[in-house]
DNA sequence: TAGATTGTTAATCGATTAACAATC
DNA sequence: TAGATTGTTAATCGATTAACAATC
């Protein structure tokens, strides 16, 4: 079965259409439209209907759309419906933090290994999860059919981490390194690059208030 | 004097190109064409002609780009030529990695205090900076003149706090929270969703591995 | 100068919005 | 049924790519 290719635009909206249903399920309600949804989250109803479209009629037309069920379905979408184990490789600040985020888990990504090249990390718990060295990796990796690799190391190491991961099944690479990383087809990335984030806003910054003028 | 509006698409790969040229300049490298540059990123070298052309000439035909003055001039678009100082809401694990994150400095962000609610976590220091409480943020933010707060607390707390620091002259909030905030125009919002992130590639790598066939 | 490469206009592509027939 | 609202096609808008004249 070909199915199309779906853009990265639609794909990147799902979350935040996830979590507002989240919400309108906890607050009880049970149907929304279109309209309705769209005036809440201040997008257009169109983009709405297209984006669910994307993936089959989640709708009903004269209803609605049922707020249990559609919530459900992106669920599936997003592949929360199953658990993806992963290891965070950097037991620095980040990676330490991230291991200890909860909420994680509570979406079916289970903390499963933290590694660190520094012997002084090496031992220290994090939630519970001891930190190994670097040389432990690949059989950890297989042993525990581990899916995705968090990196939070310096862009030198990630760089030259990347083939061990992928060599030993790892399917997605969340990546906080500052670097982009070259990867096999089939093997998915998603950079969290916060410097270019923060730069992001530093321009919006600057660019919002005008050397002299009051506003625009 | 009427600027144009330069798209979100255009400022959202500026860093990238930063981040490049840095690197070609402390390579030694001291001229770059487009087409040698776009090869390098994996864009087209009509798209780099193009985003850098939002900001004047920056180049000289027959030439190219001379990399030490095209880094110097991203980086002031970026506003990386002046300081920018920030506070952290949030003394959790995260805000506190964050406060631990020393290439923030190097480009001209100052961290310069850390709040929190939790009493048990007041007085412990952030590389230096001693934890406070939320009633002393007030009067901080005004005195030090903070420019960006960086949001690292639960969603509820988060959107309670956004009018605090809108009265006291925060320009930019760097939002952790996984919540949608509301603030006046002219304060800037940039969102680090991570658990949307995780989302996008957990689909990402579910959609690379169809049930059956080996890939498209 | 001649060759190279930009700056910029024009063409294409894709994403968003509008409109409306289908249908619950 | 009649009204409401989806699913989907068509129109618009914006972003990307191609092309090429300007110019160093």
């Amino acid at each position: 079965m070909v199915e199309k290719e779906i853009s990265q635009a639609v794909i990147g909206r799902l979350p935040r259409y996830f979590r507002y249903l989240g919400e309108l399920k906890d607050d009880g309600v049970e149907r929304i439209s279109s309209q309705e949804l769209s005036e809440l989250m201040h997008v257009t109803a169109s983009q709405i209907r297209q984006d669910f479209n994307n993936f089959g009629g989640f709708g009903q037309q004269g209803y609605g759309y049922n707020v249990e069920y559609l919530y459900r379905e992106i669920g599936k979408i997003l592949g929360l419906d199953t658990q993806h184990s992963f290891v965070i490789i950097g037991a620095g600040n980040l990676g330490r933090a991230l291991g200890n985020y909860l909420n994680f888990e509570r979406r079916g990504f289970i903390f499963k290994g933290i590694f660190d090249r520094d012997p002084s990390l090496i031992g220290r718990e994090v939630r519970g999860v001891p930190v190994q060295g670097m040389e432990a990796l690949p059989a950890f990796l297989r042993e525990n059919a581990i899916e995705i690799a968090v990196l939070t190391i310096p862009k030198n190491s990630a760089v030259g981490v990347v083939d061990t991961l992928v060599e030993n099944g790892v399917k997605g690479i969340w990546n906080f390194a500052h670097v982009d990383l070259n990867v096999p087809e089939g093997v998915q990335v998603e950079n969290v690059h916060l410097s270019d984030s923060l730069m992001k806003l530093s321009y919006n910054i600057s660019s919002a208030q005008p050397v002299k003028s009051g506003n625009d």
